[in-house]
DNA sequence: AAACGGTTCAACCGCACTTTG
DNA sequence: ACAAAGTGCGGTTGAACCGTT
């Protein structure tokens, strides 16, 4: 694929934008309803900018429904539940506080968040103790990073959906409402079934093999784990009634590496389950920060 | 007041992915 | 199916700012 010129290669612009070129950018995309061709949006706006710059000096600071001023407390919670399923997928995360930027997170993150997770003892990457995060060597470590995400990614939805059902009629034998009180659980839900989640359940899906499965259920009644044989169910829409099954199902998938060839690999999940997970599930359910401060 | 070092954050860079013809 | 164009994303940079000496 051929790269396109830079802009020091066509004698444009850079550097910091003046308020003019704001300005004029601003009313060229008010004028016309939109960006249209980033491409060639300067050349038709007159700025000699390349049109990444535009774009991004657009998205990151001129955009209309952008959130300026310092993050709350509430905020950088989230950010951090984020980034702890996540990791450094900061568009991702920016997708779930409406008005922050990707570029905006992560500078808070590298400036802020990063410092106090450290001064904290706990590993901005892996959200772990960072004695045992460092338990093991460096390499193997990081391999498992991305996995240790996914582990947490399910185990946090999964919670959610017992939470959940916990909450729903079909468990709420005093008919009362449902809490009208969000919990966080609502905040992985509602990921997981944004676009966010959908690469996640890409893989997930990919990964639900049945035979697996069968085979694996038959393990867990062995080792006197408390499953039946209901939960070989849909897996993608979990039933209330069949969500604790599920979680089970899912949680020794997980931690077993169920459908996994690689052997070598099944302690990276059992080392992350009691740290990481009780890390991430035991965040505070209300905006207290004090867990960091 | 000046020098210095640390911090912040807007902007850039280059790669990867998606769209289009 | 392929290549080019367009776009998104995460890592990095550097100027501006701020606090300290």
């Amino acid at each position: 694929m051929g790269r396109t010129p830079c802009c020091d290669k066509m004698g444009l612009k850079k550097g910091p934008w003046t308020s003019e070129e704001d300005e004029v950018l601003v009313s060229y995309i008010k004028k016309n309803g939109g960006h249209g061709s980033w491409r060639s949006l300067p050349k038709l706006a007159g700025l000699l900018r390349c049109g990444k710059s535009c774009r991004l000096r657009w998205t990151n600071y001129l955009r209309p429904d952008i959130k300026r001023g310092p993050f709350k407390p509430d905020e950088e919670k989230l950010v951090i539940q984020l980034h702890a399923i996540l990791g450094n997928r900061w568009a991702a995360i920016a997708s779930q506080l409406p008005g922050r930027t990707d570029n905006e997170i992560k500078n808070l993150w590298n400036t802020h968040l990063k410092k106090r997770l450290i001064s904290k003892g706990i590993d901005p990457q892996t959200h772990e103790p960072i004695s045992s995060s460092h338990y093991y060597p460096i390499s193997k470590s990081n391999s498992s990073i991305a996995t240790r995400h996914m582990a947490q990614w399910e185990s946090a939805r999964l919670e959610a959906e017992a939470r959940l059902s916990k909450d729903s009629p079909l468990f709420n034998n005093n008919n009362t409402p449902l809490a009208s009180n969000k919990s966080d659980s609502d905040y992985f839900l509602k990921i997981w079934n944004s676009d966010v989640g959908e690469s996640f359940r890409v893989v997930r899906k990919s990964d639900e093999d049945d035979d697996d499965k069968t085979r694996c259920i038959s393990s867990m009644s062995q080792e006197g784990s408390s499953c039946n044989n209901n939960k070989c169910g849909s897996v993608s829409a979990t039933p209330a009634s069949n969500v604790k099954e599920d979680f089970e199902w899912r949680n020794y998938k997980l931690f077993n590496h169920v459908g996994c060839d690689d052997s070598s690999s099944s302690n990276d999940l059992e080392d992350s389950s009691d740290t990481a997970l009780q890390l991430l599930l035991d965040f505070p359910s209300n905006n207290d920060m004090s867990f960091l401060e």
